[in-house]
DNA sequence: ATTTGCATTGAAATCGAAGTCATTATTCAA
DNA sequence: TTGAATAATGACTTCGATTTCAATGCAAAT
């Protein structure tokens, strides 16, 4: 009884304030769409109805005519790196401020990406804003050929005419390093995250070459995978073969964070007094006063929205060619290294 | 040119692949479809042309008429609590494991809400999973009238039949003073979170009356807004008019452990040695060795299972009533208090 | 060989708005 | 007052699938 209510209770559509108002069912459209052609006469009687009847135009009709979903997918990967939920929260923000809607996917593993992009395809996605790092070239190129705007953040693809809105690694670890050395430390261990991410080999990388550039060679490097066991487990790694070195530094806050925590509970080592540490993205933890970590902090609201300022432009205008934005972070000098 | 070429270029429909199967387009959405009446014969060939000429089902159209979006719609709160990140994915998982899509709503303000809801209504998802705190009454009757199932997550509606899943504040908080008192703690400080939200107060007066239970009057409270900042706040804002209390019991982990850093940091107080801090939640950061909080942890992946099949099953059977899950969450007895 | 029953199939209606086009109303200048 | 230009309006088509219904095919049963 109260399921055959709930069956029959139909929903009121534009025909409905159509007929209720005198006026075609055209009308009732151009009063909901601003710019069109109508008199205030007729908008004001159709709005009045409208509410009266409760009626809501129906975002899935449109989409299926006018062809554009108002949908952004976001592909995000797990949350172990704590600058995601921030990202997430900013960019929603400046996409919802424009207009449009979040589809959020989160995938942690590879396999669901193949997964993912399918379900992509169906649901006629504007754009696309993918935080995640498993995208390869045969990823990109789907896009390309279904005409789906994307933007990658914090992936390098050198090689590729993609849309991508980066930190300066280069920049920002360069200033990390040398904010090191230039404290005395001498003896450096690198932990990176895993090889399988172009931001962790790009800061690798980096660190390593401004490291020679001081005249520090064979630098050793551990590899962990973001996390903040990985920060704990490499140091705890090194130590059991090794003496201390004078400073780490780390892919991200996250196993920055690990490293210092394991320093200083399981070894007893007084950071940034016997151990300097730097990590990377300025999380909100990283600015906690039981830590306050030296680090670099990822301009997050400023990249969120030029991601989203990117992707409009080319969802306005898909022809237009492929921009690669870097925005430059700044160096937090906490007290997690010695001046 | 390209733009011309941008334009032309033509989605693959249902006709297309009919035409060039030589079937119907009723065949075509019957291959795609399972449990349909179709040959064997019939649904590979369409398979296969359709594989041929790229062609994915469009879900718009299927929508339109089909009166399922397959989508939920998520509401969350600014990110402030950490356990919202990892609650999000789980939730996320647990929607799209069973083929539904989340589109995802952030708010800061209550404003915000009234205008999240008008989208709701016009984006016709199929259900609701509310993780924010600024949901009254009024909002609550707007589902109904919408015939949208929501489910409300730590969130109490004694009065309304909504459907929601709670963790066991009660139980969870009474397990906390006990350990506190069994450890002869006798000197106690209520951190509760803002007066609007109903966890928060919940919390805060089942501390507040357990203490009582075991003959503490009149504990003090402040109030604090969730955030790290708030507890550290509170912390001293405290200690600058009195003695440091025995214990501290704090509404939420991020709280906890701004009271916990600005204890040790800035007034240089041991703890657990000479100030015990107690959190809710189990947050990430709560296990890290830094900290090592005694709280209560959520069983954050069954409440996020529990909201997802309560609000399946009310998607399914609209008329079934509501129905209010309480899961009972796990006390970890951390490094922040004495046995 | 004919009938009955069931599984396939295609034509056509449908979902609810937007956009096109032709028609009517209005405004302003001559 | 008339005509031209512009604004407002409604009828109809469209988007791309699902679904209903009637028609067809085929196998088993008589």
């Amino acid at each position: 009884m109260a399921k055959r209510n709930h069956q029959v209770r139909k929903r009121v559509t534009s025909y409905d304030v159509a007929r209720a108002a005198g006026v075609s069912q055209s009308a009732v459209s151009r009063a909901f769409r601003p710019g069109l052609s109508i008199s205030d006469k007729t908008r004001d009687k159709v709005m009045k109805t409208a509410k009266k009847l409760g009626y809501r135009p129906n975002a899935i009709a449109r989409m299926l005519i006018s062809k554009r979903s108002g949908m952004i997918a976001v592909i995000i990967s797990s949350i172990s790196n704590l600058i995601y939920p921030e990202l997430l929260s900013r960019i929603t923000d400046h996409l919802s401020r424009r207009g449009n809607k979040v589809l959020l996917f989160t995938l942690d593993t590879a396999e669901q990406l193949e997964n993912i992009l399918d379900q992509l395809w169906t649901y006629r996605v504007d754009g696309v804003i993918a935080l995640a790092a498993h995208f390869d070239h045969k990823d990109i190129v789907q896009f390309e050929e279904h005409d789906i705007p994307v933007v990658l953040y914090n992936r390098q693809a050198p090689d590729h005419p993609v849309n991508t809105v980066n930190v300066d690694h280069a920049q920002g670890v360069r200033q990390l390093v040398n904010h090191l050395v230039k404290a005395g430390n001498r003896r450096f261990l690198v932990l990176s995250g895993p090889t399988q991410s172009d931001v962790a080999n790009d800061r690798r990388e980096i660190a390593l070459e401004q490291l020679r550039n001081h005249g520090f060679n064979d630098v050793p490097v551990l590899y962990g995978d973001y996390s903040y066991e990985s920060g704990r487990h490499c140091f705890s790694e090194w130590m059991a073969e090794h003496d201390a070195p004078d400073a780490v530094i780390c892919s991200n806050d996250t196993m920055a964070i690990g490293c210092i925590d394991e320093a200083r509970v399981r070894f007893g080592l007084d950071v940034p007094g016997a151990l300097s540490v730097v990590g990377f993205d300025g999380i909100l933890a990283a600015f906690w006063s039981g830590y306050e970590l030296t680090t670099v902090r990822q301009p997050v609201n400023q990249m969120a929205k030029a991601s989203v300022d990117i992707l409009m432009e080319r969802i306005e205008n898909p022809d237009a060619p492929p921009e690669k934005r870097v925005l430059v972070g700044t160096l937090i000098k906490g007290k997690t290294t010695r001046n």
